[in-house]
DNA sequence: CTCGACCGCCTTTTT
DNA sequence: GGCGGTCGAG
């Protein structure tokens, strides 16, 4: 199979793809041509006979995974396509620790908790040991945690180096333990375990990692700048026999430190790999003159970057438009009106647009104008489909029937619907667990047993009998398959009643939603028949990585936030809540590296643009609403022209 | 002891 | 505007 490399390829790019071994660190700019370069590479790799099964892609989320391996599909005539292991870090590894988990005592049907999930577990925990008074916020100390995972931190480690007699320090150490120990008697992993473990299976099982060395003889990674600590041991571990490592990057477009990212995994490359060859692509293809020179302004303002120069052939285009409204409202209308406007006047699509925000909440006001001027849009992430109430009620009956240890998932349903077990019961059982060294799956499976013990009455004895029934009812369909497992549970648990009750409407949708999602299954499952698998076990996995259901590819307009815009581009961008306290957001400012980070992520949303950007702020809003964001004067007046105000 | 209604909270970003 | 927590009734 061949295709035209020399046509489609400058002169670097070329250089890049056909190196094929040894380590290789890509500095690549925006719209420098990254994706391009890791999908040739790949099919050059495959063209010069190398099986895809040895070929390992990281990429930073689902979707580019799917697109990537859609495009070497294209170029490679789908030769061996499905062998081609692409995905995120965490799928991937996800999908590993499924075979060899069991090494580390997990079950391989484990569940993988969300951060809900996971929020929820330390709240109980806080709650038994009686600490809501120094930590009110799950959320906080969970970040802690996920932070010491991310370094690979240990309680013990923690607890010797890192405490240094402050009593919340302390605290925190013992709420970590708890945590470690509750997630492995569930059965469970958040999302830091799953790079955790593999760190921990590849460290104490060398025999393990010596086979995924030998599978993953050339590894890629996407969005170098935004790994972790954890990511980068995963990937030194992996290529330290062959050392066919390839990474891409872009410090100034590092926007995940939130998360741990650090971006000295970049930086030090070639310390790790003293005879790394490296390469920079600073030729833009993406975007006009105006918009290269305004995020050129725009990073310029950072200290802490390795130096670039962006430049383009591309025409000069229109400069960067901003527009001040009185109201998010009024925001909203002005958007879905320009949007109308610059739509018949270039006779382009919907989908040739987006409008990025800085947080998900700013949406709602431009559902509303575009829904007035019935443009046909779709929000990604937010609230994703999975997340929602309805779905993981739903989603707990089924985790349960795969791992009866997830007693998260449990204690969600055995008063969903509401079928009269209360706190006070669901106490009991709890320590009468804890007392016989049960889980409550056990004392539940035997309460004729414990009820005499745990006082309570014939009634709810009968409740608890009536509710396990059902799950072993459920349990007995496993076999038949994740879709006659999830009807069966929706059948027998009077799901469906309970969705309608307060609001009619609301209602409607939750109804809609559940079918739409046994739909998914149904889809999903026969998609992956003949992997011979327990499917929903995979199932389950899956959706738990997976951000969203794909919907088909319609022309719709995109509305998202500025991080999940990374990677993608779009003819005309639009930009709201261009104001101080909201982008860059108020936790920032106080802090230089975190408002370096607020400036990168305005970068970035900047570069998604080919011809057009157009900012927006508003005087006030719900919650904050104010002045126009320090980085519109960054811009630098010869890139922006600003709106007359129009009364409408 | 459970259920449902109401009140007040808080709002970065994600695998 | 959505969620979780609290409070009063059955």
């Amino acid at each position: 199979m061949k295709f035209n490399y020399i046509a489609d390829l400058n002169p670097i790019q070329l250089k890049i793809v056909t190196t094929v071994t040894g380590p290789i660190i890509v500095i690549a700019g925006a719209g420098s041509g990254k994706t391009r370069i890791l999908t040739y590479r790949i099919a050059h790799l495959m063209n010069q006979g190398i099986d895809p099964l040895h070929i390992l892609a990281l990429t930073f989320t689902n979707k580019s995974a799917r697109e990537m391996k859609q495009r070497i599909a294209h170029l490679t005539g789908n030769i061996n396509i499905q062998n081609l292991c692409i995905g995120t870090f965490h799928s991937v590894f996800a999908r590993i620790l499924h075979t060899e988990i069991y090494r580390l005592g997990y079950p391989s049907d484990y569940t993988i908790y969300d951060q809900k999930d996971a929020e929820h577990v330390i709240k109980k925990i806080i709650e038994e040991l009686h600490l809501e008074k120094c930590f009110s916020k799950p959320k906080t100390v969970l970040s802690r945690i996920s932070r010491l995972k991310n370094n690979l931190i240990t309680v013990q480690n923690y607890f010797d180096n890192f405490t240094r007699h402050s009593q919340n320090a302390n605290r925190i150490g013992y709420i970590y333990q708890a945590y470690i120990d509750r997630c492995f008697k569930y059965g469970a992993m958040d999302f830091d375990d799953i790079l955790l473990r593999t760190n921990e299976l590849f460290t104490r099982f060398p025999e393990v990692l010596s086979k995924y060395q030998e599978q993953f003889k050339y590894i890629l990674v996407d969005e170098y700048q935004d790994t972790n600590y954890s990511q980068y041991l995963i990937i030194r571990a992996l290529a330290s026999r062959y050392k066919n490592l390839f990474v891409v990057g872009d410090d100034a477009q590092s926007i995940y430190a939130f998360r741990g990212a650090n971006i000295k995994n970049i930086q030090n490359f070639q310390l790790d790999y003293p005879y790394a060859k490296i390469f920079r692509l600073e030729q833009n293809y993406r975007s006009t003159v105006h918009i290269v020179q305004a995020a050129n302004n725009v990073i310029a303002c950072n200290k802490e970057q390795m130096s670039k120069k962006n430049w383009t052939n591309n025409e000069k285009g229109e400069k960067i438009k901003f527009y001040g409204a009185l109201s998010d409202k009024e925001e909203g209308d002005f958007v879905a009106n320009t949007l109308f406007e610059i739509k018949l006047q270039y006779k382009l699509q919907n989908k040739d647009f987006a409008i990025l925000y800085r947080t998900n909440a700013q949406s709602r006001a431009l559902e509303e104008s575009l829904n007035k001027k019935k443009i046909p849009y779709k929000i990604y992430g937010g609230i994703s489909f999975y997340q929602r109430k309805e779905i993981k009620d739903l989603l707990a009956y089924l985790r349960i029937l795969v791992n009866p240890n997830d007693e998260e998932a449990l204690l969600r349903i055995i008063n969903y619907p509401p079928r009269g077990i209360g706190p006070s019961t669901i106490n009991k059982l709890l320590v009468t667990a804890k007392n016989h060294g049960k889980t409550l799956y056990e004392v539940l499976n035997n309460i004729s047993f414990y009820a005499k013990e745990m006082c309570i009455h014939k009634r709810i004895t009968a409740k608890l009998k009536e509710f396990f029934v059902i799950i072993k009812h459920c349990s007995i369909k496993l076999a038949e398959g994740a879709y006659a497992t999830a009807k069966e549970v929706v059948k027998t648990s009077d799901f469906l009643s309970d969705l309608c009750k307060d609001n009619p409407t609301e209602g409607l949708s939750r109804y809609e939603n559940v079918q739409e999602f046994i739909n998914s299954i149904q889809a999903s499952v026969s998609e992956r028949l003949g992997y011979g698998d327990n499917s929903l076990s995979v199932f389950l996995k899956n959706i738990a990585l997976a951000s969203d259901i794909e919907k088909t590819d319609d022309d719709r307009v995109s509305l998202m936030t500025v991080h999940l815009s990374k990677g993608l581009e779009f003819t005309i961008i639009f930009i709201v809540g261009m104001e101080e306290n909201l982008f860059p957001s108020m936790l920032s400012v106080k802090n230089s590296a975190n408002l370096e980070e607020e400036r990168r992520l305005f970068y970035v949303a900047l570069t998604r643009a080919k011809k057009q950007v157009i900012l927006s702020y508003a005087t006030t809003r719900h919650r904050w609403g104010g002045f126009p964001s320090r980085f519109i004067e960054e811009i630098g007046q010869e890139r922006l022209t600003r709106y007359v105000h129009r009364k409408n």
